[in-house]
DNA sequence: TCGATTTTTGTAATCGATTACATCTTGTGA
DNA sequence: TCACAAGATGTAATCGATTACAAAAATCGA
C-alpha cells in the first residue's frame, strides 16, 4: 500500500543535524530553544548546520515530550455567523501572537457535534478550550471540564469557579434598548428571540423584561416571538406582526439579522420605519450601516472580546491569572441609526387633529 | 515553577488500562485500533478495562508513531467574510466526517502572515494543505510545496501540475454577467473590482472584458473602479459614478458587498435602480436577499464547493486521485432579483415620447 | 493424542524530540 | 601551576503510543 506515497521530501531530523555539526542532539535542541545556554562557536556551527540542511523540528515529537501541543480549541455554534468569525478573528490575532495555533470546533448548530471537541480535548490535543457556546459541552459521561484543560466561557456566563467568564454585557443594554424605546414614548413592545435553548438568549430576554418592568409596565404590554438567530426569524416575525389589530410600535430583535428580516417585511406591506415602528437591533453586524434605513442596534466589542478571551486562557494556561480576570464583562455601544424614532400615538394623533 | 498547576487530573496510559486488563499494552492498541484482531473474551476485558478507567488515547504519541496528525491547514485570506466562511463550513462537514481536524490559517488579508503557516506545514503538524487564496504562499526560501505535502488549491487555479484545482468557473460566469446586461439593452458598462492583486479579481475582470469583447464593445465602453472586496469600494465607485457626465447603465460588481455599497449610495443620491442603473453583484451572500432591492447576483455553489475541495484532498492524502479530480470546476448560478432591468436609453425614452 | 498450522498475545524497538544527570572544558585565584 | 568552580557538552532515559518480530496458545487433521 503506497499510503505513504505522497511523503516524498526526505525529513531532516535532528540527530542529522548534530552529525552535521558534529556535536549532540542535546545541544542542537539546546540551540534551537534555550538561548544562551551553549557557546556562540558551537552556537553558530549548529545555526550554520541547521540553514545548510532546512532543518524544521518536528513539532509532533516536541508536543509528546514537552507535553504541551501550542494549540487552542475554540468552540463556536456557528461559524457563519459573523458575530462568530469576527470573535475568532479576535482570538486569532492575541494567540497567534503567542505561538498558538488555533483548532477550530464548528457545531454547526447540531449540538450533537460536541462530542468530537470534547473527545479532542480529552485526548490532549489542545492547550486549553475557548468557548463560545453558551453551555458547557458534554459527551454522555464526559464533559469539557473533565479534561483539566483550561477552559474560558464566553459568550454567556458559566456558574462554575473553576471557569473564568469573559463577556458582553448583553443583559445590560437589553435592558437599556427598553428604556430607549420607552423613553421615545413607545408603550406596546415586541420581543424578537434568538435560538430558544440558548443561554445567551435568556440573558437577553431577561434583560427585556427587566427592561419593561423597569419601565413601568408588565407582561401583558409586549409580545415575543421565537426563533433562532437568523433572517427569517424576523419575517416570521413580521407576519404575526402585520396580522395583529393593536401592533406594538417598539420592536427589540436580539440579533440584528431577525430586526433586519422583520423590517424589510414590514415595509414591503407598507409599514414605515421608523414612523410606525421603532426597531432596535442587537450585534452591531458591518451590514446594519447599509440598510434601508440603517439599522439602530447594539454594537458588539467583538473583536476585543475574542482578544480578551484569549488572553484570560493565556493566563489561564501559564497560572498567571488575577483576580480581576475571573469576570471580564464588556459594555456595548447604542448606535442610534434610522430605524427608530418617536411614537406617534394613534391617540395623540387624533387629539392632534381634534385639536386642529 | 507550576507551570503545569492545571494539569489536576490524573492521566490513564495505555500501560495503565493494559495492567488493569492483565494483557500487554500491544493487545490494548490492537483491541482499539484493529477491529476483529484480538479473541472475543480478551477483547472484552481489554474494552471494560478502558471503559473503567476512561482512558483515551494521546494522540500526540500516536501521531508521533503513526506520522500522520489528521489535521488539515485551511489557509483563508480573511474569516470575517462570508464567503470564505461558507466554503469553511463545507469543508468541515467533509473532513469531521472523515476524522480529520481543522487547523485555521487566517491570514486577515496580510500576506505576511503565510510565513506562519508554511512552517506549520514544514514541522509537519498537518496532513495536507487547502488553500483558499489564490497563489502559493511562500516563506522567503521556502514556499508550501516544498513541504512535500498535499496541497489542493481552491478559489483561484494554480498552474502546477501536482496541485489539483477546485474552483468556481468566475470568468465564464462574468461574462455572462455582462452578456445579461448587454441583453437587457445596456451600453455603457462599469466594473467594481474586487482585490486587485488577488488572482479573483484578475480572472473576473478577465471574464469582464472577454464579455465586453463578445457583446461587440471595446474598452472605450466600460469604466471600472477599483478597490478591496469591502462595502466600501462601492460606495466609492458611487461617488465617482455619480460625478460622471455621461453614466454608464449596467454595473457589474466583483462581490456583492460592493454591490450594496454602490446602491446604498447611489440610492441616497436620488438615482433609481434598476430604473436609472442596473447592478449585477457576484456571491450570492445571504444578505443579498434581503436589501432593497433585492440583489441581482451570481451564486457561488460555496459548501459545495467546500467540500469538494475536502473531497480531493482526502484522496490526494490517500493516493486514490482518479484524473477528474485534478480540476474541478464548479458553475455558478445567475439569480436574477430586483437591481437589474431593462435600459431605458435616453434616445429610446426621447423617442418614445415624441411618438406619444 | 500428536505435530503442524493458524491464531493470539507479548517483548521490545521505534517515532523525534527534550532534559536529568554525568562528564568533560574552561576559567579563576592563590 | 594547581585545585576547584562554573560552564559547556554528551549520554541516555523519557514522553505514550504502534508494530515488527518472537513466542505462546488454540485449532485442526490424521
Amino acid at each position: 500500500m503506497s499510503r505513504k506515497g505522497w511523503r516524498s521530501v526526505k525529513e531532516i531530523r535532528i540527530a542529522d543535524v548534530a552529525r552535521l555539526a558534529g556535536v549532540s542532539t542535546a545541544t542542537v535542541s539546546r540551540v534551537l530553544s534555550e538561548p544562551g545556554k551553549v557557546r556562540q562557536k558551537t552556537h553558530d556551527l549548529v545555526m550554520e548546520a541547521v540553514r545548510r540542511s532546512g532543518y524544521i523540528p518536528n513539532s509532533t515529537a516536541q508536543k509528546l515530550r514537552t507535553r504541551r501541543t501550542m494549540n487552542v480549541l475554540v468552540v463556536a455554534p456557528r461559524l457563519t455567523n459573523p458575530v462568530f468569525a469576527e470573535i475568532l478573528r479576535g482570538v486569532d490575532d492575541e494567540l497567534t501572537q503567542s505561538g498558538y495555533g488555533i483548532i477550530i470546533g464548528n457545531l454547526d448548530n447540531r449540538r450533537e457535534r460536541e462530542a468530537r471537541y470534547v473527545e479532542l480535548a480529552l485526548s490532549r490535543q489542545v492547550d486549553g478550550v475557548l468557548l463560545l457556546t453558551g453551555y458547557i459541552p458534554e459527551n454522555g459521561t464526559r464533559d469539557m471540564r473533565e479534561s483539566g484543560l483550561p477552559i474560558v466561557a464566553m459568550c454567556a456566563a458559566i456558574d462554575d469557579d473553576k471557569i473564568p467568564n469573559v463577556v458582553v454585557q448583553d443583559r445590560e443594554a437589553t435592558r437599556q434598548a427598553v428604556d430607549y424605546l420607552a423613553g421615545l414614548g413607545h408603550r406596546r413592545f415586541g420581543y424578537i428571540s434568538g435560538t430558544p435553548t440558548s443561554i445567551i438568549e435568556h440573558e437577553r430576554f431577561k434583560g427585556f423584561r427587566e427592561g419593561i418592568a423597569a419601565a413601568g409596565f408588565g407582561p401583558e404590554d409586549f409580545v415575543r416571538w421565537e426563533g433562532p438567530f437568523v433572517f427569517s426569524t424576523g419575517v416570521a416575525a413580521a407576519e404575526s406582526f402585520l396580522a395583529m389589530k393593536d401592533r406594538p410600535t417598539g420592536i427589540f430583535a436580539a440579533c440584528d439579522e431577525s430586526a433586519i428580516g422583520f423590517i424589510k417585511r414590514v415595509r414591503e406591506a407598507r409599514v414605515r420605519v421608523p414612523q410606525d415602528v421603532s426597531v432596535v437591533g442587537f450585534d452591531g453586524i458591518e451590514f446594519s450601516d447599509f440598510t434601508e434605513p440603517t439599522l439602530t442596534t447594539f454594537r458588539q466589542p467583538l473583536h476585543e472580546l475574542g482578544r480578551a478571551g484569549a488572553d484570560v486562557l493565556m493566563k489561564l494556561i501559564q497560572n498567571a491569572m488575577t483576580p480581576n480576570d475571573w469576570n471580564i464583562r464588556l459594555p456595548l455601544t447604542l448606535l442610534e441609526r434610522g430605524t427608530t424614532g418617536p411614537v406617534l400615538h394613534k391617540d395623540y394623533k387624533s387629539l392632534r387633529r381634534s385639536s386642529l
